[in-house]
DNA sequence: GATAAATCAGACATTTTTTATCCTATTTAT
DNA sequence: ATAAATAGGATAAAAAATGTCTGATTTATC
């Protein structure tokens, strides 16, 4: 029940291509330098970021990765789906056959809107958000940290 | 970032028990026929739980397993995480250190309220609320419906 | 055009995690 | 005593995650 360090990669990634701005061509081992992340591994996952038609890859002398999404428009959900997959938390959300309970469920349910609100939450948080310098709190900090304390 | 098998069988057994009732003795056999369980894998699993607590193991002729907490205080995180521990959903929730970035970085803070969230979830869910029958919406019905068209 | 610096993409290797199963010991009702 | 049941450590098999290697390709520059 955690993220994989690919995607953690791949977020790190879109930090500073995000920082960068949209269509900045930026080298892969300095990104890889920056960000802590393994050369050759950032490569794979930039395929896969690419394929989701988040970046373009640039070969060559002086080739990189360029942000193709408005920082504004990118979201974590998109970043970490394009990297492992369609969140779905249980087996029973992908394939209800599975389980031959499925349609009635409670369980099922609660997972579901589990589901639903991760997601969200990683939907509104667009790039744009995550590397702007943090100096006071955001709008919604109450009911952020009215979580913290239930 | 899916559950473990180990997790949704150890949620099903709970559901049979909670059916049975608290303290009312169930054999292994029983609950791993009922609910599609490998019989000793539900055997490793059932030692996770009785060591969190949750319940209480028989040896001998008609041996088994009772539940020790009452199914309204029983909750799906409860079971879920005597089995594969406190959810964190990424490394750097448990281990700060592990990211030299993690006091000012704001992807950390999002992961923060994605996991408190989660986990409030399924605190909420309550196995005596999983096994009652499904006859009509639940109270809340409609915030959680909400979700589904953000 | 040749060269060199960069990435691509598939194959391969290693490690970790998950999912069990085996087997002997122990417990307990009869 | 016996037999039915679970305990618990060791082990195995499978799957997933995490990288690395290598030859091919692309492109700026000389
Ligand atoms: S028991 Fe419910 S939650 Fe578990 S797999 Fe079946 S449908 Fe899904
Ligand atoms: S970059 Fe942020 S989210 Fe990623 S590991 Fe570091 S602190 Fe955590």
């Amino acid at each position: 029940m955690r993220l994989s360090r690919a995607a953690e990669y791949a977020v790190r990634c879109m930090l500073y291509l995000s920082t960068a701005g949209k269509g900045v061509l930026v080298g892969r081992r300095t990104i890889a330098r920056e960000m802590d992340i393994p050369e050759q591994f950032l490569g794979k996952i930039a395929q896969q970021l690419a394929r989701a038609g988040l970046i373009e890859i640039i070969q060559g002398v002086k080739g990189g990765f360029r942000l193709v999404v408005p920082p504004d428009e990118l979201t974590l959900l998109m970043v970490i789906e394009a990297v492992i997959g369609e969140i779905f938390l249980n087996d029973c959300m992908l394939w209800p056959e599975s389980c031959g309970r499925s349609p009635v469920c409670k369980v099922h349910v609660v997972w579901e809107n589990a589901r639903n609100q991760l997601r969200e939450t990683l939907r509104k948080a667009t790039f744009s958000s995550l590397i702007t310098e943090s100096p006071v709190l955001s709008p919604d900090a109450h009911s952020s940290l009215s979580l913290l304390n239930p």
